[in-house]
DNA sequence: ATTGGTATGTTGAAAATTCAACGAAACGGA
DNA sequence: TCCGTTTCGTTGAATTTTCAACATACCAAT
């Protein structure tokens, strides 16, 4: 565990916590380690979830799948990163999504419940846990907040340049590269593979905007 | 400010605090009353919050706009609930929705960052009140999520049947109510309101459904 | 360099949505 | 009761998306 110390220094989770703090919170937490390799699941759409993730490496993909196979991507989750928090905190009997590893490596699942109640421990830095995850999940909120203002635009185009537009301000810069790969942009924006293909190559003859991959640039005119 | 204590008991935010504790944490987060008439606006796009909003009377919607008018709305609010709280929990410097009074009635702000700091009156119930939030926005994540959850789908029919379904799974029956008019659950569902009420109707021509205005029953078969 | 596998781009037809416009119904006051 | 306003439903044309199929580009491994 103690190789995977650097990573969780920088998780929002354990913000404000030094190395021995971190130690005494996984005991207190009942954490637990697993490794996944590629494609391999979390948890699953339906389950009870009563923990939260945080990702030590690889990464972890927050995904909803209907009957037709239509994905619905909500994140990807990197080193450091805490994923299914609101539906353990929320306590929901039966989770809407599905985790998967994106990347193979290993994750830590932490007891949502010990972090409600004071432990006998006396942990004092209970308090400043809840603190950091109500960070969190109002990040996430503002997160999710902003993802509806792209799908909920009414067209492939707007959607696209809503997000572009967003990622552009993010980076502080007119280049920058996105998380996702076509299809996963796709998903992210509920839109078709083929008309977000089409609808950036449309952008691009039209000067608006320019695209290798996944690295873009906003063109001035 | 005591006629609205027994609201202020039923928000979530207040959940396990007595009166005195309410009283106490109210002057601790420098509680400031406002009233608002039909269509006053609480905050608007663009504004900086370090206040979270709790509605004492009447009810806030909050909603996004574009450049064409198309209107996205984030929900309706009514008393003890509370609005504004993720962005000011997040520390946002421009705020990406806008907060209006859907009906008349007086709203509560409460400091956020007095939240953070434990004050100077060591108030024992800061701790709890953190605690309260972390929930609110847990729930309101796993809220965005099943909007998202709707909205993602790829046409109106399947949209408004996901919603509708979910609803009835809430009231625990296949008769229930919804608190949009036709207008606003477009707006929710992020479709055209005209195309909504065409497919609505089709879907009551099938057999599927039975309504009169936002009072909705499921058919069996 | 070849090959297989994956990601991306392109296209045209079918399907669905949006848009604009209008009529009917419901509601609240005067 | 009448009137003005708002909500809801309907329609057809224009626009956009989806769907399916295939072409191309890219990458990694042999």
């Amino acid at each position: 565990m103690e190789v995977y110390m650097p990573v969780l220094k920088t998780s929002p989770l354990f913000a404000g916590l030094d190395d021995a703090d971190i130690r005494a919170a996984l005991a207190c937490l009942g954490a637990k380690r697993i490794a996944r390799k590629k494609k391999q699941h979390l948890f699953r759409s339906g389950d009870r979830l009563t923990s939260l993730g945080v990702v030590l490496s690889g990464a972890v993909q927050i995904y909803q799948e209907d009957y037709y196979g239509n994905r619905n991507v909500f994140g990807n989750i990197g080193p450091g990163g805490l994923f299914g928090e609101s539906f353990a905190c929320a306590a929901i009997d039966s989770v809407p999504v599905s985790a998967v590893a994106s990347e193979a490596g290993e994750m830590l699942f932490l007891d949502c419940r010990r972090l409600a109640t004071p432990c006998e421990n006396a942990c004092g830095f209970h308090a400043r846990l809840i603190r950091n995850l109500m960070d969190v999940l109002a990040r996430k909120n503002v997160a999710l907040t902003q993802r509806l203002e792209f799908t909920g635009r009414r067209t492939t185009r707007e959607k696209a340049l809503a997000y572009l537009f967003e990622q552009a301000r993010l980076a502080g810069s007119s280049r920058f590269s996105i998380p996702f790969d076509r299809q996963e942009l796709a998903d992210y924006l509920c839109v078709e593979r083929s008309g977000l293909s089409s609808e950036l190559a449309k952008l691009r003859d039209e000067g608006v905007i320019q695209f290798h991959k996944n690295e873009f640039e906003l063109l001035d005119r």
